[in-house]
DNA sequence: ATTGCATTTGCAAATGAGTTGCAACTATTG
DNA sequence: CAATAGTTGCAACTCATTTGCAAATGCAAT
């Protein structure tokens, strides 16, 4: 298996950043290397297995330092959800869609932004971070009325 | 003044959709009504006087039931607020940019998609009720390093 | 290896927006 | 004017996240 690997260059990333090198933090890291779409607190809580090793509070707090380093990408949804998803040079931020019934989402295309929206952004002043779609997924608009 | 133009207007708006005239729906529907951004429940809250004469959980109940009868629009956003504005022939659906330091709402001009996304959308069989671009306003630009 | 100390962690309690159960109240219909 | 279905207020609850604080741990300098 490649765990070890895996396991060194998570070991990498954190003294690159400047943060401890602990058990918790390299088992958040594996498990946001290996998704394949933006997890919740909550999502990563669970896969740490059970009974959980981790305490939950640890896992928002190691969230917010990978975060502030730069290291994984944040924005909310659904709810006040927090998502991250890993966040380096092979994964350009993107929009994502998000289904407000069963809250599965899907990492989006990046795409361009029309001439006259892009005109209003550079007249307000504004610096787009995130774009989110909402709305229902295949699934739910068949299964929701 | 046309505060009583206004009111009658929000009694037929209530009449229209089959939800009896109280004196809270329309005091709520009053301040959607003349709001020029999107409001949360806490806002409107705050425009109904203090003390106030109508409970939070009542808002909360008539945001829900107005949304329901399609007269108002809602989105979520920062910390799983949700956000209310005014649903009519005048206000056609759009973007909506939200500063994530100050929680200021900009209503966005409608914009289209870029080729390759709407491509995706398609193949996702996806559909789409609100964009919301996130981000730094102007002000907070300036003030937040 | 050992020490010193700042960083991390775990636990308990708090927060904040929103929801639910239920009894009291009140528009509307007959 | 009474019956009844829709509304409201209050208290208690949920759920994701945050905060305070003491105990544990990583790492750098002995």
């Amino acid at each position: 298996m490649k765990t070890e690997i895996l396991h060194a260059a998570a070991e990498g990333a954190l003294r690159e950043v400047g943060l401890r090198k602990t058990a918790q933090r390299l088992a958040v890291l594996n498990i946001l290397n290996s998704a394949d779409s933006p997890l919740t607190a909550n999502d990563i809580f669970q896969r740490l297995g059970s009974p959980q090793k981790i305490n939950r509070v640890t896992v928002y707090r190691i969230l917010s330092s990978y975060t502030r380093k730069g290291m994984i990408r944040e924005f909310e949804s659904r709810r006040g959800l927090h998502y991250y998803e890993r966040a380096n040079a092979f994964s350009p931020s993107h929009p994502h869609f998000i289904c407000r019934a069963c809250g599965r989402m899907i990492c989006m295309t990046s795409f361009v932004l029309s001439e006259p929206l892009q005109k209003m952004i550079d007249q307000q002043g504004i610096s787009i971070e995130h774009i989110s779609i909402s709305g229902l997924c295949r699934l739910c608009r068949c299964n929701n009325p």
